[in-house]
RNA sequence: GGUCGCGUAGCUUAGUUGGAUAGAGCAUUUGACUUCUAAUCAGAAGGGUGCUGGUUCGACUCCAGCCGUGAUCACCA
């Protein structure tokens, strides 16, 4: 089914080709009339007046007679400003609203694609915190819309729990906890976090006290016992001592717990998880293939570069002198096994935009290494978020922890409301978080809480309880009867009710974009709209409390389709929407 | 210094193939709950889009140059 601009697009062409001249196509510009102006669809005339070369009024009298006499939906058309608006008919909302609940709100799943998503890549030595949020959110919002499209989307997350950092917090725990384990009123990875931030505490502590004896900074920092000690920690480790790695993974299974937790109230879960200490020996027959290709190059000490001057890039390193591995060198090797351990298209990676030049750098290699897939990886890169102080530092513990703002948040909503669940706190942050553009920064600050009122998620999960409630009540009217709805088209539409369809007419239009850019907050701006398109229509007018039948079935026929609507848009944000607030 | 973002009312922001009077929310202010959930709605006040040029019938949007701001350019991850 073509939508309404397609329809249009095709007849103005038409008109163009028996009134003027034939094929024009490219500038026929169609767009939904702007609200404080009556009409439904809108032609520019502006470009045409180039091309037919004849007055502007009397191009929009042609073409708006035109397009009246040989379009039925069209009611009437008038010219204003260079623009001409078409009316349509009743008759094309009754079957608007029938396409809407129909069609529309069921995008046809003709894609079906597979396609990997990699987002939220938790460190075992500290608890997640709201720049993690972020990254969640997005990388769930966006597999549902590809979801939503009918691609098959593997969610993934990839694991840090191996490096130096996750041995620094298991030394602090081994020197200073005396045996502290998790409990209920604890979570594990809070626990661990607390060791790391010991660790940073200490080590800087050494380091001051070296430099107070005339020790260079520099190489007090080398120097101080503590990180001496924990640079045997990570050597024992990589030799797979046995009591290292009882340690390791009896402390990385109480992270496991507690981030296990954390996704848990935000509603995020993965399809598979990679872990760092598999897949950091990845990738190093790669190096060896391009070296053999010519792509990468030896330098006398033994260290593979790339070089990549001539894109205007910088050289960069692929392996140390010493043979072992760098982040790329793995990266490289997760790649290339995702497209070959699964059947998948394409890869996104949704990672801060900290790294994009990173993964400029990695697509590139895995382009000039030939790889078929390369041309099919993106990076969706994100602003940080940070307080008014500037960056958050888990190593001095200066972060927004995500369980406790969960928390604040939940206490906010039962403040206001008596709901058990947290819905409506968790979707305040989530509708936050999700609104902003994604490239931009968020700054969050700490003193002003996150807002219930205008334009945030309660706003939108509170329209939907309306919409809810009318429902329910509808059917304690004694008129009301499922089998009533076909009586709808007898009604009389009004502005409101018109706004509200035009608006839910683009609903496809809005997740197309959202896919293509790859960009969340235009769904969320969507649903904003939709809901202040239909409060509007509610303070406005009467839709159950009316005598006339035809009205009422129409009315609420139509809050339902809008309910829906919102409902699918916000679950594409991964936000929930209560029946009652 | 090079590269890549961002800069829209006091604050948070929308404006995605260039198109009508730059659209919202918060805060400020006036009004609306015997009527379908007032976390709502109606209204007022508050920007001319960092600056300067250019292209165009038309620029927040494109181009150039500045200014401010952030990220990045490790044998760290």
């Amino acid at each position: 089914m073509k939508t309404t601009l397609a329809i249009f697009r095709l007849i103005v062409m038409r008109a163009i080709a028996s009134i003027y001249i034939e094929g024009i196509t490219s500038n026929i510009e169609l767009k939904t009339t702007k609200k404080e102006f009556r009409g439904h669809i809108t032609l520019v005339l502006f470009p045409l007046v180039k091309i037919i070369k004849k007055p502007l009024k009397q191009i929009g009298k042609e073409i708006g007679e035109y397009v009246k006499k040989h379009l039925i939906i069209v009611h009437s058309f008038h010219l204003l400003n260079g623009f001409l608006n078409f009316e349509c008919s009743e008759e094309y909302y009754f079957k608007l609203l029938k396409k809407i609940s129909k069609e529309i709100l069921f995008l046809k799943s003709s894609e079906e694609d597979s396609l990997m998503i990699e987002y939220s890549s938790p460190n075992t030595n500290k608890p997640l915190h709201l720049g993690h949020i972020r990254n969640h959110l997005l990388g769930n919002s966006i597999s549902e819309i590809f979801k939503a499209f009918g691609h098959n989307v593997i969610k993934i997350q990839i694991i840090n729990d191996r490096g130096i950092h996750i041995c620094k917090s298991m030394l602090a725990w081994k020197k200073f906890s005396s045996g502290e384990t998790p409990e209920i009123t604890f979570k594990g990875d809070h626990l661990i976090g607390k060791y790391y931030v010991a660790f940073e505490k200490a080590y800087k502590k050494e380091v001051e006290d070296l430099c107070a004896k005339g020790y260079e900074k520099e190489l007090a920092e080398k120097q101080a016992p503590i990180m001496q000690e924990v640079r045997k920690l990570l050597l024992l480790w990589e030799k797979r001592n046995v009591k290292t790695w009882y340690h390791w993974r009896n402390m990385n299974s109480w992270a496991y717990e507690g981030i296990e937790q954390t996704y848990c109230s935000l509603g995020i879960y993965f399809d598979d998880t990679q872990y760092e200490s598999k897949t950091y020996l990845l990738g190093k027959s790669i190096i060896e293939d391009g070296l053999k290709k010519g792509v990468f190059y030896k330098k006398e000490d033994g260290s593979v570069w790339v070089d990549f001057t001539n894109v205007g890039l910088d050289e960069k390193l692929l392996l140390r002198s010493d043979g072992t591995s760098v982040y790329i060198t793995q990266d490289l090797g997760t790649a290339v096994e995702r497209f070959e351990l699964y059947s998948i298209k394409s890869l996104i990676y949704i990672v801060g935009e900290e790294q994009e030049y990173h993964f400029k750098v990695l697509f590139l290699i895995l382009k000039y290494m030939r790889y078929a897939w390369a041309d099919r990886l993106f990076h969706l890169s994100y602003g940080l978020v940070q307080l008014l102080s500037g960056k958050m530092k888990s190593r001095e513990g200066i972060i927004i922890d995500a369980d406790n703002l969960i928390d604040e948040m939940h206490k906010l909503a039962q403040f206001l409301t008596y709901q058990k669940e947290n819905t409506l706190g968790i979707g305040a942050l989530k509708y936050f978080l999700l609104k902003i553009d994604t490239k931009k920064r968020i700054l969050y600050h700490t003193k002003s809480s996150i807002d219930f009122n205008g334009n945030t998620g309660p706003y939108i999960q509170y329209t939907n309880a309306r919409i809810s409630s009318l429902y329910r009540k509808a059917f304690t009217k004694m008129y009301w009867r499922n089998s009533m709805i076909r009586y709808y088209r007898y009604s009389i539409i009004g502005r409101y009710e018109k706004y509200l369809l035009k608006y839910m007419e683009q609903y496809t239009e809005a997740l197309l974009l959202a896919k293509k850019c790859l960009i969340p907050s235009i769904i969320a701006n969507y649903a904003y709209n939709l809901s202040k398109t239909f409060n509007d229509f509610y303070q406005n007018v009467c839709i159950i409390n009316i005598k006339n039948k035809y009205d009422f079935v129409f009315r609420l026929f139509l809050s339902k389709k809008c309910g829906n609507c919102l409902k699918k848009t916000m679950n594409l944000l991964g936000i929930e929407m209560p029946e009652y607030v």
